[in-house]
RNA sequence: GGUGGGUUCGUAUAACGGUUAGUACUCAAGAUUCUCAAUCUUGCAAUAGGAGUUCGAUUCUCCUACCCACUACCA
């Protein structure tokens, strides 16, 4: 009973444009499933419609997985599709155009098995019939009953069908849609399905316009040949699982057919709907994993480059129809690996939420050292023209790291941190400015200028506080005063925090530039 | 329209016949504080509706409603 067969999983996208997060979430679990059971994590590309080839899409899927750390163990090498099978690489190749000398006999084995038949009929006459039935209320579906009457190689005579095939262009093989037949499927999530042949129609399986195999066959004939243990993917092919089904069958390979679950979609926030590549920055939130740069220049923004970290990203989409079972919200990929089972996957669609994406940053970034931070946190200020240490950099990090979902946050929640306030909020200065406080700065000044205890945040803010206090002046005045000498406002970090980072020397100096500048 | 899938607080989910229906995010209030955050505490808030099976249904069955997917010589 037991499948002694190793475990082997694919992603098998299509290169049509960018990885969207639902995806990504596709090649995760399938990644988490190999990992788990010790299995080859393939990634094989579907590229059967040249018609929808968009430049770039393949080498960006490659780098989202990259980025990731979801590497594909087959199907690519140095960041780029194997193209030719190898000792590591053994299915190759991994493109599926690359591959379309394999599936031409396999289409005809179907034919001369009788599960399969040429039909004739050109694009436009079937349009023509759809359009016609559509005007009628109806559906025109290409089935048991209307391959009766339509010109293909079961109503044609050989001599005729010999003739098209040899002297036509416009020829196809469909698949021959059994009458009246139950087929009972079992999906890992979803359990028993069963449907009935006389509601499927009969698929084309090879177009004569591209000489190529439609997803249908490739795909089958591509798990088989790979030895695909599970077939992990979305919902969307749910309904055309009867159809592999009973090309498994009719290929006569069910003892090896692989195992079946289909994901859950990933809905938009409003529930309206499965998330879809356009929704990108309509709806406030990136749908990609990277940025992408389409064929004609349009820029779409991705997690990398809006700040989050891939850890963060990738926990965040684990948990979106997953769960391991327990309180735990925050694990690595190799925890994740651990604890993932498919019988825990969830059946409805969720629904994305951007804001428990933030949080999960904002929990991976307090997981991060200040060190380790500082080297991200370098170039943003580098940006602002601001040059630092990184020993700085990282007790800077110390302080302002509560306050930060992303690294950039470090800039934005306290750029005076690096560079001294050139001016100072009028409305701060009317509040605080006042005689009483204003006075007491000079004093303050120097009981700073004079700080000899140990220098932590929490020295610096006793001394300071002891001292105001025994003086009898009232704190948050005072305080609100001098944070408005080192940052230019009344909000921000604490004072003991700035002047921690800064040094005494520096917030001695923005306290005396302050009373030189601010005039009443 | 047809076929298939789905439905627990606003969102993500837990509870695989017996719980005061739990947790996290969001939101609100309070505490703390030199401001703003952070933090801590508390709170708001759900089994789509109706039948049935059962001593007992969030959980099993059926019906209805709603949502989603598919219905291409696209994947």
């Amino acid at each position: 009973m037991a499948d002694k067969r190793k475990t082997r999983v694919r992603f098998a996208p299509s290169p049509t444009g960018p990885l969207h997060i639902g995806g990504v979430r596709t090649a995760l679990y399938n990644y988490l499933y190999a990992r788990q059971h010790g299995g080859t994590f393939v990634l094989r590309i579907e590229d059967t419609d040249s018609n929808r080839f968009v430049p770039g899409a393949e080498e960006y899927i490659i780098e989202a997985l990259r980025w990731c750390g979801i590497t594909p163990d087959e199907g690519v090498e140095n960041g780029k599709v194997v193209e030719e099978a190898s000792a590591k690489h053994p299915y190759g190749p991994y493109r599926q155009s690359q591959r379309r000398a394999i599936y031409r006999q396999y289409a005809e084995q179907l034919i001369e098995a009788g599960y399969a038949y040429y039909a004739f009929d050109t694009a436009e006459e079937l349009a023509a019939k759809r359009a016609e039935a559509e005007s009628q209320g109806q559906t025109f579906i290409y089935n048991q009953e209307s391959r009766k009457v339509l010109r293909n190689s079961l109503t044609l005579n050989p001599e005729e069908v010999k003739y098209l095939l040899e002297n036509t262009t416009s020829w196809t093989i469909r698949f021959k849609m059994p009458e009246n037949t139950v087929v009972k499927m079992d999906d890992l999530i979803r359990g028993h399905i069963e449907v009935n042949t006389d509601t499927l129609d009969d698929k084309v399986l090879w177009k004569r316009a591209d000489e190529l195999p439609t997803y249908h066959l490739a795909n089958i004939v591509d798990d088989h040949l790979m030895e695909i243990t599970e077939v992990i993917r979305g919902e969307e092919w749910l309904p055309s699982l009867p159809l592999h089904y009973m090309l498994y069958k009719a290929f006569g390979w069910e003892a090896t057919q692989p195992r079946f679950a289909h994901l859950s979609l990933l809905l938009k926030p409003s529930g309206q709907g499965k998330l879809s590549k356009r929704d990108g920055d309509k709806l406030g939130f990136p749908v990609f994993p990277l940025r992408w740069v389409s064929p004609e220049g349009e820029v779409t923004r991705g997690y990398r480059e809006d700040g989050y970290f891939p850890e963060a990203f990738i926990n965040m989409l684990a948990f979106l129809g997953w769960n391991p079972g327990d309180e735990r919200e925050i694990l690595s990929l190799d925890e994740l690996a651990r604890a993932f089972s498919l019988e825990r996957v969830i059946k409805s669609g969720a629904r994305f939420n951007p804001e428990k994406a933030k949080w999960y940053n904002k929990e991976y970034l307090r997981m991060k050292s200040d060190s380790e931070l500082a080297e991200l946190y370098l170039p943003v200020l580098e940006a602002h023209g601001v040059k630092a240490s990184a020993e700085y950099v990282a007790k800077a990090i110390s302080v302002i790291k509560d306050r930060a979902t992303f690294v950039e946050d470090f800039w934005t929640a306290a750029p005076y941190l690096f560079v001294a306030p050139t001016e100072f909020a009028e409305k701060d200065v009317a509040k605080f400015w006042k005689e009483g406080n204003f006075c007491h700065l000079p004093a303050v000044r120097d009981h700073i200028a004079a700080y000899a205890g140990p220098w932590e945040v929490k020295a610096i803010a006793e001394s300071l506080e002891g001292y105001i206090k025994g003086e009898g002046w009232p704190i948050g005045g005072v305080m609100n005063c001098l944070r408005l000498t080192l940052t230019g406002a009344a909000s921000g970090l604490g004072i003991a925090e700035i002047i921690y980072t800064t040094g005494l020397e520096e917030a001695v100096a923005r306290i005396d530039k302050a009373l030189n500048t601010i005039k009443l």
